[in-house]
RNA sequence: GCCGAAGUGGCGGAAUUGGUAGACGCGCACGACUCAAAAUCGUGUUCUCUCGGGAGUGUGGGUUCGAUUCCCACCUUCGGUACCA
């Protein structure tokens, strides 16, 4: 490897001397990256004279390996909007920092026994090297870290502030938890339309006044934003903490991909339903991609519905269920019982309790993965009891199966086989009866085919169409007292704690009685303490169960799990407005000037995360008062991922001999990854590959037509696959603006494609040709201030209008060929003139911000570019002087019909574009007939 | 299964509200300059053909004078989600 860079640079360096001589993107672009940075071009303060816009990145966790190419695709798109931006006489913040707690530094500090804030800053210096490598226009004294004790400072304050808040249906906000004890005080629980925990009871005031300071404290506790409870969480035994919904797929972790399992255990929540309702409701607001609104949307899963009681026979116990097909009632021909569900003892009969206890043993044992993995086998058992119908007093089964889920809705299904799937293949399964209550499913074999109709065998609701049905049996429930409308949601409270060290404490503390107090205001933040090892205690406890004497007041013992990775990224985006405010989170009057971020950029895979998380704790924030726009990201747009393009290359079995791409099926040999930087557009570079490993030094090759190709395949970059390209090694051999227009031209951002570095040579091309356009060929510098001529205009102008679109499109890879076309054009003109330049190179500074400061330099000016004003579009020059418009003779031929400039044809009568035709039409040759289509085209008959 | 996005040359990708499909770049071919190579510049490059044309934007239909664009059905790829009642 090290071999090849040297030999690869001097090919490299030889080329650059003989043809690039005056374009030396190295000093120019170390000499302004400096430049910004000693003058901090970039700094963004309140300035209420002028607008502001907030263009934001989602912040990097700064990994061990540093950035490689797809890492930067978001981060070059907002720095060509922020550039724009400024042009156009914004006062921009364009911010970064780094989301600094997390796993993988944890990890190795469990490996290696040094501290995970060590490799923390390393990696965060190592990516700020990069950042700006790239020249990417940030205001580095907004910079933030989570894991800095200044910055999450106000991140437990945030927390203490959910502790201390309630959420008020009736207002619809969240509200200081005075309030509610106000409430207590005076009228007990009664009334109050709060979220709180499923299992308050009803008290009254003189009951509330009575209690003790830990009976009143355990009763606020189910009503505080932020809570502990004995939950039901995804523990991952490998990685030995819990992980939210969000960090779990098909059974696995996110991150490592270990199994994850469930177990109950005592965990701080955060109340994020209370906020279902807003966080789906605004969503329409949003300036979002609707496949992103469409994520959230699912992951909250709201759905209407009702709640219907039904009494057990021969028992005091009333089960209810949730359903969204109450019109369905009338075909309810069994009802089912989640596993988990607490009444199983009490209703199961004692002739079936063997069998029953072993079903729910093992239902109850089997994991999440197994569970998942046998979703299309039927499985369940008969309680004994039955339950009856409150509309027709009918006696059903009451059946167990894991196909019910204890933690959705109320963990029991009332079950009707003739128009749900999972009821059907149930129903079919066990025997039960299925009762049609749809037209249209008699005579169906498999009745759920038809979900929606005329209602059928359905009592008074019989002829009803479905939706209507639904109406008409939710107000009889509720008259008749046995149900209520009701809507559920699918998101659950967020588990808040993770039993880990690298993070940040949560600021509570334990009093005798087992209740978590916070630790006040002005004392925090609470700092991690020092540990001897990374990993649980003996006894099971988290990591911070090892820090020696740490109690609050010498006495109190304090929280030992940590909070997840997405609380300090949940309000990133605040803090960079006031990034050093001390004794606020951020100042009202930075909140109240940069108010919401204008256009974040950043990946699809934190839609269920990080991006509802922010709206939520935004959200709470702006209940409180404390921000002034609800929502903090008005737009956002998803960069796609860019792949990696691997090569292989196929050895011969047995035998040190290659076989070219090509000939490959005529032997038998075995593929192999081989870096891509020793493979130029598929083909090895023979010399570099015998020396990349030694046992290829005496390699001999199968070549096809004189070159060995290589084999390719698109893949997750990784170093194991050695198709890694790092931004380094790109602007090293072509420049930081070539790889940022480079970046830019590779298709739409949106877009996920695999890294190809081979078509870079055509963006450093266009740079070349720029420069060369305005430089003798001794490297003098060449303009005139002669007055351009219509032509030149119209190539500058064209462009002006075309990439000014296109940066309010965010499609910045049509900007790049506009650009190429106009420089090629001004290079075939032959101009060199000072005002097509000047204007140019604002246009272009977004793009590529050295050459254009550089040239812009050699113009005579002497503020950095940054701060000139983007030049006004004029169409005058952009005029085209006619347009042609197809026309239909006899409604067969086409020919086209040059008109006059600025008419639309459509804006255009009919009539006139037929006069038209009548006049130019085959001189001499009158058309006999004029067919006009309206609003369309002319049919001429001749 | 459900939801969403997308299918255009050898490749990445362009194409306003339906109006000359393939902009721009890569690659390739030829030419100029070179002793030569690189670089640079120029020409060509969807396919096919009997050189007049014919076919062509995943497939099959439809609407229209006209469809990459609109409608219906299907196929493929990618992303999300999954016993959510």
């Amino acid at each position: 490897m090290g071999y090849f860079c040297i030999f690869a640079a001097q090919i490299h360096q030889k080329r650059i001397k003989v043809t690039m001589a005056e374009y030396n993107h190295r000093a120019i672009e170390e000499k302004w990256q400096k430049h910004w940075a000693d003058h901090k071009v970039f700094k963004a303060e309140i300035d209420p004279g002028r607008p502001k816009f907030y263009v934001l990145d989602m912040f990097p966790y700064p990994s061990g390996a540093g950035l490689h190419v797809g890492h930067p695709l978001g981060y070059i798109a907002s720095d060509i909007v922020s550039r724009f931006k400024r042009n156009k006489g914004f006062n921009v913040l364009h911010p970064m920092g780094f989301d600094a707690f997390g796993l993988p530094a944890e990890q190795y500090a469990i490996q290696t026994g040094q501290h995970p804030a060590i490799t923390t800053e390393q990696n965060i210096k190592r990516y700020k090297e990069q950042l700006k490598g790239i020249g990417l226009s940030y205001d580095w004294d907004k910079e933030v870290q989570t894991c800095d004790p200044k910055y999450y400072k106000w991140t437990q304050w945030i927390f203490s502030q959910l502790f201390q808040s309630w959420y008020n249906h009736d207002s619809a906000k969240a509200e200081p938890i005075e309030s509610l004890i106000q409430q207590f005080k005076k009228s007990g629980n009664a009334g109050i339309n709060a979220a709180r925990d499923e299992d308050v009871p009803a008290f009254t005031a003189s009951d509330w006044n009575s209690w003790s300071e830990s009976q009143k404290e355990s009763m606020l506790l189910k009503y505080r934003l932020t809570y502990p409870a004995d939950a039901l969480v995804n523990w991952c035994p490998a990685l030995g903490t819990v992980l939210a919904n969000d960090e779990v797929k098909d059974g696995f972790s996110e991150r490592g991909g270990y199994p994850v399992e469930r177990k109950k255990m005592r965990q701080w929540m955060m109340r994020i339903t209370a906020y279902a309702d807003r966080l789906v409701g605004n969503l329409a607001k949003l300036d979002w991609s609707e496949s992103m609104k469409e994520m959230q949307t699912n992951w909250i899963g709201k759905s209407y519905g009702c709640e219907l009681d039904f009494k057990v026979d021969s028992h005091d116990i009333t089960l209810t269920c949730f359903t969204t097909r109450p019109d369905t009632i009338f075909g309810v021909t069994y009802m089912v019982l989640a596993p988990e569900h607490e009444l199983i003892g009490t209703l199961t009969t004692p002739d079936r309790k063997e069998e029953v206890d072993a079903y729910v043993q093992k239902a109850v044992n089997r994991s999440e993965r197994e569970r998942m993995s046998e979703v299309k086998t039927v499985s369940g058992v008969f309680t004994g009891s039955y339950v009856i119908n409150p509309f027709t007093n009918e006696k059903v089964q009451l059946w167990i199966a894991d196909y019910v889920l204890a933690g959705y809705g109320t963990g029991v299904v009332m079950a009707v086989p003739s128009s749900d799937d999972r009821d059907f293949r149930f129903a079919t399964y066990y025997g039960l009866p299925i009762k049609r209550v749809i037209g249209g499913t008699e005579n169906l074999s498999d009745p759920t085919e038809i979900k929606y109709g005329k209602m059928i065998n359905s009592g008074f609701i019989t002829g009803m169409d479905s939706k209507e049905a639904v109406r008409a049996t939710i107000d009889f429930a509720q008259k008749n007292g046995f149900g209520k409308e009701k809507i559920n949601y699918r998101i659950r409270d967020a588990v808040f704690s993770r039993q880990r060290y690298w993070g940040e404490p949560v600021p509570v503390y334990f009093t005798e009685d087992g209740i978590p107090r916070l630790i006040p205001d002005n004392e925090l933040p609470l700092e991690l303490p020092p540990v001897n090892e990374y990993l649980p205690t003996e006894t099971g406890e988290p990591p911070l169960g090892r820090a020696e004497d740490w109690l609050y007041k010498n006495k109190h013992p304090y929280e030992l799990t940590t909070m997840p990775g997405w609380a300090g990224s949940s309000w990133y985006f605040l803090r960079y407005m006031d990034a050093h405010n001390d004794r606020k989170m951020v100042s009202p009057d930075a909140v109240k000037y940069w108010n919401s971020v204008d256009l974040y950029i950043g990946g699809t895979e934190h839609a269920t995360g990080h991006l509802l998380y922010s709206r939520f704790w935004n959200m709470f924030l702006f209940d409180r008062g404390y921000v002034f726009h609800e929502e903090p990201f008005q737009k956002l747009v998803n960069q796609g991922m860019i792949q990696g393009r691997s090569n292989t290359v196929y050895k011969m079995k047995d035998s040190n001999k290659f076989i070219s791409s090509g000939l490959k099926d005529s032997y038998d040999t075995i593929e192999l990854h081989v870096d891509v930087n020793m493979v130029d557009n598929d083909k090895l570079d023979m010399e570099a590959f015998k020396k990349w490993r030694p046992e290829y030094a005496n390699a001999t090759f199968e070549l096809e037509n004189g070159e060995f190709k290589c084999g390719y395949l698109v893949e997750k970059m990784s170093k194991s696959k050695y198709n890694t390209v790092t931004p380094d090694a790109m602007i090293e051999k072509y420049g930081a603006d070539t790889l940022r227009m480079y970046e830019m031209f590779l298709g739409p951002i949106e877009l996920s494609k695999p890294w190809n570095t081979h078509g870079i040579d055509g963006v450093a091309k266009f740079l070349r040709k720029l420069w060369a356009l305005f430089h003798d060929n001794t490297g003098n510098f060449i303009v005139t201030n002669d007055k351009p001529t219509a032509e030149e205009y119209k190539a500058l102008y064209k462009t002006i209008q075309k990439v000014e679109q296109d940066i309010n499109n965010l499609s910045f890879n049509t900007s790049v060929s506009e650009f190429m076309i106009c420089v090629n054009t001004l290079t075939q003109l032959k101009c060199h003139k000072k005002d097509v330049l000047e204007k140019l190179l604002i246009v272009l500074s977004p793009f590529a911000p050295h050459i254009a400061e550089e040239l812009w330099e050699k113009l005579g000016h002497k503020e950095s570019i940054i701060k000139a004003a983007y030049p006004e579009f004029n169409p005058e020059y952009v005029k085209e002087d006619s347009f042609e418009y197809p026309i239909m003779i006899n409604g067969k031929l086409r020919t086209k019909i040059t008109f006059e400039l600025g008419k639309n044809p459509r804006e255009i009568e009919a009539e006139t574009i037929a006069n038209e035709v009548v006049q130019k039409w085959l001189e001499g040759k009158a058309p006999k007939k004029v067919v006009v289509v309206p609003g369309k085209i002319v049919n001429v008959v001749v």
